[in-house]
DNA sequence: TATTGTTATACTCTATAACTATA
DNA sequence: TATAGTTATAGAGTATAACAATA
């Protein structure tokens, strides 16, 4: 019993590890590209779903709504997206990728991608399938703990 | 390739999920306690590794010295560390735990661990060494790359 | 000259609360 | 009344640069 909590305090220490790891390089991505992680979070929710209401984005990335005005009043003065006003319910806000969005996302996206093919090539194809079905154990695990 | 880029991709996602999932509810539980993670960070290496030069905390923690002088400054006001002078060397000054923050981590670094294993319960202990393994692996090699 | 730690300063990100407008 | 988004404000945490003391 002793030896469990050793071996689940281990296990969080080189999940960290390496979570960190991989982070501080596609951070530093992020960052040569001009952006923030929260920024590119964003990005890339519009990118690959599609406009979306302020509100919904900020419930995706964890914002509130003061937090959600400021990035995405960044993001508008870049020019990567545009506020559209919704018909329907007057109230709501979508943010949508505009053409410069799309092409930034086009540029860094695969970029993106491949870095972290590279990061994580110390892993053979069947020991990512491992470690894939195991995170995705615990961390969904983790979410129906925390209700 | 394609294929094995979108696995190397979906790799991070789950990866980074668990440790958000992870970390949500540790920083919550340090929060509780009246630390913020950093803070933990510094007393945990200081609980384990004995009395440390304020520039080595920052080398591990990863914090300019401006930085550290603000974090070791909140420490030692709220008790839980001292400031010694180095005999040998008068530039260096060592941040060590005071009684009152040992008595602190011994009263919380048990809750952490007994909190960690629970978190982590949807795996078995077996699941557990293999994700340790595969998560070290991918730690050290990133480790390696980044020199 | 180089290193350690401090000070002063500024910036980024986020949260909170009060507000407007719409429903 | 409740919801969406904005504005104004404040705070935490971090970085940078200039500095003093020491090596």
């Amino acid at each position: 019993m002793d030896e469990d909590i050793k071996q689940s305090l281990k296990l969080f220490i080189v999940l960290s590890r390496a979570h960190k790891a991989i982070t501080e390089q596609t951070n530093q991505f992020f960052q040569a590209s001009g952006v923030n992680p929260t920024e590119f979070a964003v990005l890339e929710l519009l990118y690959h779903k599609g406009k979306q209401p302020l509100q919904k984005i900020g419930g995706k990335i964890l914002l509130a709504s003061g937090s959600i005005t400021y990035v995405i009043d960044k993001l508008e003065k870049r020019g990567y997206i545009t506020r559209v006003n919704s018909p329907s319910d007057r109230r709501i806000t979508y943010a949508e990728i505009s053409e410069s969005g799309k092409e930034f996302m086009a540029e860094i996206f695969p970029e993106h991608e491949k870095k972290l093919h590279e990061l994580t090539e110390a892993l053979s194809s069947e020991e990512k399938d491992q470690a894939i079905e195991l995170m995705k154990k615990l961390g969904l695990s983790i979410k129906d703990l925390s209700y």
